[in-house]
RNA sequence: GCCCAGGUAGCUCAGUCGGUAGAGCAAGGGACUGAAAAUCCCUGUGUCGGCGGUUCGAUUCCGUCCCUGGGCA
């Protein structure tokens, strides 16, 4: 059975640099081609570099990286597409006889991958517009209405400020005449969490990585200094010339939301703006661990200490997909 | 030295016509299936600057002292 290397952790844990000397010793050490494929839901815009710490060509190392630089900001992915990229990436690189690192933070992508989505459709104009209307009419309570009528489940599961679900689970039902709730059942009862299971042929070796607190808040605090010092804001700047409207949702993440805000004056110095950034990055990391908490199993490893135990791991696990 | 304005949650501040206090941000926890670095939910005891006084009761009124701004000398 194919062998995949996932490395997860959250943000600034040192993802890219593991993944990368994972790589080379598959490359140095076992003779065999590696790849790494990227499920970081921003590294896969091509206009947005400094702020998604993407690795450059220089840091990549000559290691092939799959799944950056694959979509515009102007029409953003969404975890549908990636699926579908990624699982046919991933066969076709095993194809390649190659050893495949899946690297990323958002877990929500990678369970998606791993454990498949919902059965949904794409959303036509007509509803999209439809609903968009009964929301500027009448708020969420038409949402609710029509829930309460034909998803009470949902309406049970979801609070009533998730506006965004709430919309979502109507949209569902619209699209597919079917319950969006009964397609969380069926999931809630692959469980979720348990990637033991998965819905590929893929042999499976979990490194998390994560660091103590006070630690990964300096690395995290230093690398928003260094996005603002590359020229984040520069960046940034660059789009609007080239004609982005710079309400991409895309923008809207961390470092180009405050970016953006101190552009336009909401936050006066650079230097708010940098911690802002850092409080923002911080948050996420904590999102991201609560997560990535719930998912078993994974070998956690400080990326700061651990690096030698995380190769050997990954040595053992592959070694024994060789043939004798 | 004198005159103002302040000293309340980690931070910025509101408030209590006397019955021991609450917002935003931060922090902590959680959720999450076609926006996921997004989005949503839950969690607020703090010598109300110190010490006295008045009062059944003071963070609130009075006195005094300390500290921080600003002004006048």
């Amino acid at each position: 059975m194919n062998k995949l290397i996932i490395i997860t952790g959250p943000t600034a844990s040192g993802k890219t640099k593991t993944s990368i000397a994972i790589a080379k010793m598959i490359e140095n050490d076992f003779k065999k081609n590696a790849a790494i494929v990227n499920f970081d839901s921003l590294l896969f815009y091509k206009e947005i570099s400094i702020g998604t710490a993407k690795p450059d060509l220089h840091e990549r190392a000559g290691i092939e990286h799959h799944l950056i630089d694959i979509a515009s900001i102007a029409s953003p992915m969404n975890a549908a597409e990636f699926i579908a990229l990624g699982q046919n990436k991933i066969e076709e690189l095993f194809a390649q006889n190659k050893t495949v690192i899946l690297v990323g933070g958002s877990a929500f992508y990678l369970r998606a991958l791993l454990k498949g989505m919902y059965q949904s459709a794409k959303v036509s104009v007509e509803i999209k517009q439809k609903l968009d209307s009964w929301f500027k009419n009448d708020g969420i309570k038409p949402f609710l209405d029509f829930l309460a009528i034909h998803d009470p489940q949902s309406l049970d599961n979801l609070h009533v400020n998730d506006h965004y679900r709430l919309i979502r689970a109507v949209e569902h039902f619209e699209v597919t005449g079917t319950k969006i709730s009964d397609q969380k059942k069926v999931l809630d009862e692959l469980d979720p969490y348990d990637f033991s299971q998965i819905i590929h042929p893929w042999n499976i070796l979990h490194l998390y990585l994560d660091l103590p607190k006070e630690e990964h808040f300096q690395i995290i605090l230093s690398r928003a200094r260094d996005m603002f010092e590359k020229g984040l804001i520069e960046e940034i700047k660059q789009l609007q010339k080239l004609g982005f409207t710079l309400n991409e949702k895309p923008l809207s993440s961390i470092g180009y939301k405050e970016a953006l805000e101190h552009i336009r004056g909401a936050i006066p110095t650079l230097e708010q703006c940098i911690e802002r950034t850092a409080i923002s990055t911080r948050q996420l990391a904590k999102s991201q661990r609560t997560f990535f908490n719930k998912i078993t199993p994974k070998e956690s490893f400080n990326p700061l200490r651990d690096q030698d135990s995380i190769l050997r791991k990954a040595a053992l696990f592959l070694g024994n997909s060789y043939e004798p």
